[in-house]
DNA sequence: CTGTTAGCGCCTTCAC
DNA sequence: GTGAAGGCGCTAACAG
């Protein structure tokens, strides 16, 4: 196989211990020694075998990434988030995506065991119980984005939907807008899920009657929900989608059918993707750091690590349940009519 | 620690050698101790240790992924394609991104080692001798997109570059264009230059003098790259942008200064990222599938593993140096004045 | 300062 | 069909 720590030690004439130690700077070692080891080790381009370490270190700087899809802006900017927290502290990613059943998720979960020191899982679509059962115990886990129902013992980091989606909400009721529709996103989603309570509360609090379209986050189903809205009997002044996404969709199909955004019908998104500030009309949407999502997470998860490895040992397993909440903002562009 | 595979041997009263067995379905084994055994795992909700796993068995069915940067739509599809082709032969992905110099590259390189079956790499603005001398010889890589100079020893998976330039210039060139200046990536990209050169063979095969300014691959190069062109004496007829993001940066920016995109000037970019598509106007563009870029060198480098675990051992290491180029395609939109 | 000795958790001959 | 023993490459006490 490749060149292994004895064999360096033996071409510098001295134990594994010795090299060992130069390698990692644990313990003191001759200058002399230490200067021909390093020359050896040069020379033979000697690489530490990771899985090795890690085995007898019980640490592998790295950090399991479960996302349910890779696809898209928003996904994007999650794992940008991440990665730069995690490198920024030394830590690698192990990244694997698309898990929507049990199964898959359990089955990637045994496969990072040993692999990684903490997990950073998004699945928006299982439910919190099921997770709480197939997440490791002994590993830290951070969820990124809400969950059904409360998952406890973990590191929460979600970002305040139902609050965004009551700020546009709001803000086009105040606009003038009395008949809106939600455009809904997946109903197993739960950050779709309280964007739509937030839609919901939004009108009820001005003595509304909400609508709801059901859809599921992607430009097509943005596009069908639109289509179906517009096929019905009277055409509403607003819709409001639950994600940019949808929103793009809905706005492309009804201006196939000759009707105007914002001039006939006000459309908003959520998540501020890159896209929507380009997008003709700019979209008015709710902001969220999506890549700050990530980053705290990774920031967490890191913090617990750290001191999971102090407390090594002593069973000070402190009780990690905290949620933190990334806080969403309006952004007012064309597609809602805005007179700026 | 956790759980390991002793517990469940002792606790199911049979050695370890019978669960591995049973484990790993190697080697026969009673169905009543194979019952019992997984009964027994399921149980202590057992789950082996990659690391120790891949430390005897020399794999780890992982892939290693180093890219340049995580940011923006193009590596979002570089990742998306690698993460299909992986996952659907049983390929995890350690992701590592933003590696500007020799060191750094080293640095993963070397926490890699040991960890990963395999490379795939990305390394527009890195040397191909540098990363000759960096990548481990022992590890089967595919480089994807193009380096400067040539990797032997290496697959390689590139884009036609020159030939989607060449392309998208000479249709310009035929829509009566006689003045094109090149909104240039950066000079250390290897992709960049490609696309260039391309540009430059265009316009001397049509007579015509080439103009070139310096930018980044970024938008805001792209704005900065058009307004040194606007404030120049003459404004051309059209601009060729090295990628997508510059060509809208430049529109943009010109946009700004009153300069009509097509009318005043015709502006074009190159990837086909999908913003192109929903910006005003619709960018003439080229296409090339960024992401299976990445599906066809994970493809490849999952043939090349299996290759070399199945010539195991003995040294019939087939010279892996081949090259695929993915094609690129003219993707005529609104942005270069077309009729249609 | 340096070498020797144990394993980390697992797979794999080789006997039985 | 099953068990015992050895070792993957490395680090972490111990002795010297």
């Amino acid at each position: 196989m490749s060149v292994t720590i004895r064999e360096v030690a033996r071409q510098a004439g001295v134990s594994v211990a010795t090299v060992s130690r130069v390698l990692n700077s644990s313990g003191p070692v001759n200058d002399g020694t230490r200067a021909r080891i390093e020359r050896v080790a040069a020379e033979l381009r000697y690489v530490p075998n990771g899985a090795a370490r890690s085995l007898i270190t019980s640490r592998t700087t790295t950090l399991g990434v479960i996302l349910p899809d890779l696809h898209g802006e928003f996904f994007s900017e999650v794992i940008r988030g991440i990665d730069g927290a995690a490198r920024q502290r030394g830590y690698h990613l192990l990244v694997s995506s698309s898990h929507s059943d049990r199964a898959e998720l359990d089955a990637v979960l045994r496969s990072m065991n040993g692999r990684v020191d903490g997990l950073l899982v998004m699945s928006p679509h299982v439910d919190a119980r099921v997770l709480q059962q197939v997440l490791p115990a002994k590993l830290p886990a951070v969820i990124l984005g809400s969950t059904t129902g409360e998952v406890l013992a973990h590191w929460h980091v979600t970002m305040d939907n139902a609050g965004g989606a009551r700020q546009i909400t709001q803000h086009l009721i105040e606009m003038g807008h009395r008949q809106l529709v939600h455009l809904a996103g997946p109903e197993a989603n739960a950050d779709a899920r309280e964007r739509q309570q937030g839609f919901q509360a939004a009108l009820q609090g001005a003595g509304l009657n909400p609508q709801v379209v059901p859809g599921d986050f992607t430009e097509r189903g943005g596009a069908e929900a639109a289509l179906r809205v517009f096929d019905s009997a009277e055409l509403p002044t607003a819709l409001v989608a639950a994600n940019d996404s949808m929103a793009i969709g809905a706005i492309l199909a009804l201006r196939e059918r000759g009707v105007r955004v914002p001039e006939d019908v006000a459309v908003t998104g959520f998540d501020d993707l890159p896209i929507g500030r380009y997008f003709t009309p700019a979209l008015t949407t709710v902001h969220v750091s999506i890549d700050a999502l990530g980053a705290q997470a990774t920031a967490h998860l890191v913090t617990a690590l750290t001191q999971v490895s102090a407390a090594n040992g002593s069973a000070a397993a402190a009780s990690f349940s905290t949620t933190e909440t990334i806080p969403a903002r309006l952004v007012v562009r064309m597609s809602c009519g805005a007179t700026r």
